[in-house]
DNA sequence: AATATCCCCAACCGCGCTGCT
DNA sequence: TAGCAGCGCGGTTGGGGATAT
């Protein structure tokens, strides 16, 4: 049995006070982030390290774009979602001053909806259509060198879109506007190159993750 | 105006991964 | 090599505001 990450009767839940987050603020302002396990009982937070992590990441760090997504990056999420599925942190990597959190929710709340209704599955970007299992073979999991967390979605299937696109009239209505040029991964030129944005010196550089899409580009991630 | 329902999003939870001993 | 601790990620929940009746 996994210990709990901190006491959780000693512990505040629910809503951040400004009082808080301001301590959280002056703390990591003058410390910088890390040592989360240790963070709440140095800045005087009854929170649990997890918590204060979260806060700090999601809604008080700096440089954070809040509000409504524009359009592209509207776009931007639903190309990234079609590559890498549910890799919520990969694709708000992708997205400057967005957070993994704030893009997972914009996607089951808004963007979900927007593909149901112009036909299109969330789960796999596929028209409506239930994917023969010789044609879902590259899966995230195959392409993405990670655990086995990801259950919820298949990425995008290009050849199987393709087939599609050139055979039914309904397609090109459904996707008109998520521009046709782009939206087909073949013709996607997204650069996924990524970086950490602090590496120590004395660090040896990571291998560039490799995704191997078929019918499509290779993709480098450098994480 | 009051109540019910829907929807958004901040926060929590559990698990996997990684590094250290 | 095993065990542990800490961190990060993705799924889920629930409070509260917005909207409908």
């Amino acid at each position: 049995m996994r210990k709990p990450c901190c006491d959780k009767q000693d512990t505040n839940k629910g809503a951040w006070t400004k009082q808080e987050d301001q301590k959280l603020i002056d703390y990591i302002r003058s410390h910088g982030e890390g040592c989360w396990r240790s963070l709440p009982q140095a800045a005087g937070l009854l929170r649990c390290g997890k918590s204060c992590r979260l806060r700090w990441i999601n809604y008080l760090r700096p440089n954070l774009k809040r509000g409504n997504f524009a359009e592209d990056e509207e776009d931007l999420i639903i190309k990234l979602h079609a590559l890498l599925g549910n890799r919520w942190s990969l694709i708000a990597g992708r997205l400057p001053g967005r957070t993994d959190n704030e893009v997972k929710n914009y996607w089951n709340s808004h963007l979900r909806r927007k593909l149901i209704n112009m036909g299109i599955d969330p789960n796999n970007h596929q028209l409506g259509r239930t994917i023969p299992n010789h044609q879902v073979q590259h899966n995230t999991d195959d392409a993405v060198s990670s655990g086995p967390k990801s259950k919820a979605c298949q990425p995008y299937a290009c050849d199987q879109f393709k087939s599609n696109e050139e055979n039914n009239d309904q397609i090109s209505n459904a996707t008109s506007c998520l521009d046709d040029s782009t939206y087909a991964l073949p013709d996607l030129n997204l650069d996924l190159t990524m970086t950490i944005p602090k590496r120590q010196e004395h660090e040896e550089p990571k291998t560039p993750m490799r995704l191997e899409h078929t019918n499509s580009p290779t993709l480098l991630l450098f994480i």
